[in-house]
DNA sequence: TTTTCTGCAAAGAGTTTGCATTGTA
DNA sequence: TACAATGCAAACTCTTTGCAGAAAA
């Protein structure tokens, strides 16, 4: 039942948890399938996706885990947060959010500004590992 | 009391609360004043820095006028969420976050991104009104 | 079998809301 | 005085924690 892109991917799972010496649990395996090839997803939106058989306790510390292991991004919106899976499961990208209809649409970065974030950062000392650009402003559809 | 700077700008927060019709009162001032040249700060440092002299829901509808008039802008930290004047009251930056310390550093963009930034947002149909990096590495004193 | 993970349940933060009162214009 | 903003109190949601039982290695 699952297409090629869920086996490579369920499998990358795998492959993250046992090399950090992390169990390959029911759970995480739910969680990491329910933001598989999806929009961005705040916690009550995953409990419900997986059917409210995972306890939101366990629901929190695999985020935190994914989180931990860079399997997934957060991604604050107002006062909540919503997670999908990271550059490593999925291209990297970032995020454009229309003030007034509130879409996010993704977006990929050029080379120029990977290139002059980096040199941003070591100007203030920082070896940067990691960086997210989001961009507010008026869609297509909207203006 | 106030220096030069203070008064510019809490002259600023009249101005801007007065032009959206807003009344000035002594919580918007307190909280206003809290922000003004400090760390970011979370709503109950918010709370506390004020002397708990104003009520917690006072405070947040506060910052949600605030965030909603440009004055203040929101990091997430993790779960939580800590509030900075926006660039109107101070200058345009951003954050790099040690993902070893947690120190927060601010640093200012270059022109080259400032420029690519806009290119990309218009290459999806937006039009940019306001755009945030963050970035994640390792500081100077933790390498 | 040993170690790790989960569910449960309870506690602790954080956030929102309506309404009577107070303060601003 | 009229209107907007605040404090209060309660309800609600979100998040964390310890521990006993269940699942994974």
């Amino acid at each position: 039942m699952y297409n090629c892109n869920m086996n490579k991917s369920i499998e990358s799972l795998v492959v993250t948890l046992k090399a950090n010496g992390y169990s390959v649990t029911k759970s995480r395996k739910a969680v990491f399938m329910t933001l598989l090839d999806k929009e961005p997803q705040s916690i009550s939106e995953v409990t419900k996706a997986v059917g409210d058989t995972i306890d939101r306790a366990s629901i929190y510390r695999t985020l935190e885990l994914f989180e931990s292991l860079s399997i997934v991004e957060r991604l604050p919106i107002g006062w909540k947060h919503k997670f999908e899976l990271s550059d490593a499961f999925a291209a990297h990208h970032h995020h454009a959010t229309c003030i007034h209809c509130g879409k996010i649409v993704p977006f990929e970065e050029s080379d120029t500004i990977k290139l002059e974030l980096k040199k941003q950062a070591e100007a203030i000392g920082f070896i940067e590992t990691n960086h997210q650009l989001e961009v507010r402003g008026v869609c297509s559809a909207c203006q």
